[in-house]
DNA sequence: AGTATTGATTTATGCGGACAAATATTATAA
DNA sequence: TTATAATATTTGTCCGCATAAATCAATACT
């Protein structure tokens, strides 16, 4: 006598593998199967329940129940308990602290964390995505790899996108770039708050400011954009404007030479506002070296709220970055995708952290 | 809150994964289950039922349940090109580098990585490696966590052992700790660099010095048995020495606390050695705002050369701790045990860095 | 001594109910 | 019309209970 549960598992599994039920659609609800079946719930769930760990269905509290899309060979891979993090830069700066916030959420939920890095290079990201799709990971958060320049790895990205591996991007939207990517993502608004700060070193009563951003990454991209649209809504002191622009290869001293130009000259900036706290800790190590006082001769502000940047002398003046905040976000994404939830982009709008590197400038700048 | 028999679940698993109940024993009966975990016997039921689809035990109804072959799963055929990595903290302070260096060799070899954080919590460290095995890594590169403190994870040391897992340890040699686990290791010469540290501090005419570890950590302990012996050779002063102690829980004002009253002394002490530079910093933003100035006032050295010591005021005196290196070494130490090369441990001597945070003392101390 | 029977133990299947948590829908207010 | 709040729906967890089927161990019988 075959149990009353396989019955229904059996009936339920021959619809859906006959196409009565196309992937997606909506399963009958469990008080609708225990009166089609005239069983008891627990029966009902007893047969589905079976079904979801055979990854027929998948279901979703409140929601419903769904057909899962079979055709996949689920099989071999399914118990893969990896979420792939391809960044940048694993050791340096803010990325340690993200990969800190990602992994306390997706390991509460039995994932682990499998690293790649890229050294902001195209052919390692490479490297990197292949790795990741050898060894079938759950999910990938990815942190493109200069993000401002195209892509040559789009084939990998369009492969993940077939293979329809939950994925998202961290510090970049790329769907903005490449249509087709229609990857939910985790960002700052970068563009705005830059604006905000330089808005502050004017209300401060700056007007010729150094601007210093790398433009190989999106990221760079936007908060430069965001300095020269703070000195477009000042019309009159725009000329004043200092802009200098890097690539992740360049050579620290290359910058800083630039730098010690602008400052001989006669009307000299009274501020640097620099891609990052990173560059502006090097750049006040700088201009201290150069006999100048920070903030009595010349104010700087960085940007992330790196965390030794509260015990520089002076402590910086910065822009805040939920890093840790980010990484749950994107661990709590990364797990809602898996489960089939609903999932929707985040921006975090970074706050001004005023410190002591910036004062009003001394002398009027005239 | 997790769910009673997602507990009862990860008990047993646990339980068998740790070896407590050996391949084809057999487990507590239902009714056993029920009354050592106090829930109904549907919690029971579904929480074997789970362990069963995933293979960990099998049921001979009228019988009873057993421990199904586990181990056969992964031993059989790993050619898998994973190289687990547990620390205590992947976010803060020297090990993101270390973690870029083994990335760096590994990667080079075909090798990706896979992270564990235990947050020098034993707890974690177990889940951690648990994950680890499950995963079938390849291989392993294990920071202890309080590696001070007897270690109740033994059990899962001993199974990596009995797998003949390729393995090595970072920071530590648990292998003088505990005899039967005879893995290789890489590590820092903490006592003689600390008394080395020490003797450079005595040799610019301070006496009184406090020292302040973490001794939960065997690097802690190293380090503060090298302060400790730096005054044992100099029996004439050795009672002028002060020593803190701490616990990784422990909270940073404790500390500072505990400086403060030190400081208070009318013959108070001219310098702080600090367990790392991490501690070092805040030790010195500390003191600074307690009106001292350093090093007029006081001296401070850390350990470990954290990439921000040279941009602190007054820069960071310290002990260099080869963190990129170290890991690649750790990298290639784990790439020659998987090619079954012989491996030798290695031992780093730290190098004295003096920049400007200990000076000779303004006034004898007498 | 070997075998059949019996009863206790243990897992398998099944029912009904209760409440929690997430989602979907509807009604309400701005 | 659009947010917001309240309500209903739907799946998730948990309990107690009952019966069936398989196994095990002790006993009685040949």
């Amino acid at each position: 006598m075959e149990s009353k549960y396989q019955k229904v598992k059996d009936a339920l599994k021959e619809a859906i593998l006959s196409g009565k039920y196309p992937i997606d659609q909506k399963l009958p609800t469990e008080t609708e199967l225990m009166e089609r079946f005239n069983v008891s719930r627990y029966t009902v769930r007893r047969a589905v329940g079976d079904l979801e760990t055979e990854h027929f269905i998948y279901r979703i509290q409140g929601g419903g129940m769904f057909v899962q899309d079979w055709h996949k060979d689920w099989s071999n891979e399914s118990d893969s308990k990896m979420i792939g993090v391809v960044t940048t830069h694993i050791a340096d700066y803010i990325f340690p602290q993200i990969i800190y916030g990602i992994d306390q959420v997706i390991s509460d939920n039995g994932y682990s964390l499998l690293l790649g890095n890229t050294h902001n290079n195209h052919e390692k990201e490479r490297k990197s995505l292949i790795n990741m799709l050898n060894t079938k990971v759950a999910g990938l958060i990815i942190e493109p790899t200069q993000s401002a320049l195209p892509n040559p790895n789009m084939d990998l990205y369009q492969e993940i996108m077939d293979d329809q591996i939950p994925t998202l991007f961290i510090n970049a939207n790329y769907g903005a770039t490449y249509p087709q990517l229609k990857f939910p993502f985790v960002t700052t608004a970068d563009v705005d708050a830059e604006r905000k700060l330089i808005d502050y070193l004017f209300g401060l009563g700056h007007e010729s400011i150094i601007g210093v951003f790398q433009v190989d990454d999106i990221q760079g991209v936007h908060r430069m954009d965001g300095f020269v649209q703070a000195y477009q809504q000042h019309p009159d002191i725009s000329y004043k404007s200092n802009l200098i622009m890097y690539q992740s290869g360049d050579a620290l001293d290359k910058i800083t030479h630039r730098i010690e130009t602008y400052l001989k000259d006669e009307h000299r900036p009274t501020a640097i506002a620099c891609y990052n706290d990173q560059l502006a800790i090097r750049v006040l190590a700088f201009v201290k070296q150069l006999g100048l006082r920070v903030p009595e001769d010349i104010s700087i502000v960085g940007f992330d709220n790196y965390q030794m940047s509260e015990y520089m002398s002076p402590a910086l003046t910065t822009l805040n970055h939920e890093k840790e905040q980010m990484g749950q976000a994107a661990g709590k994404m990364i797990v809602d995708l898996l489960n089939h939830k609903p999932v929707e982009s985040i921006t975090y709008d970074p706050q001004l952290i005023v410190r002591k590197s910036a004062t009003a400038p001394q002398k009027p700048t005239a």
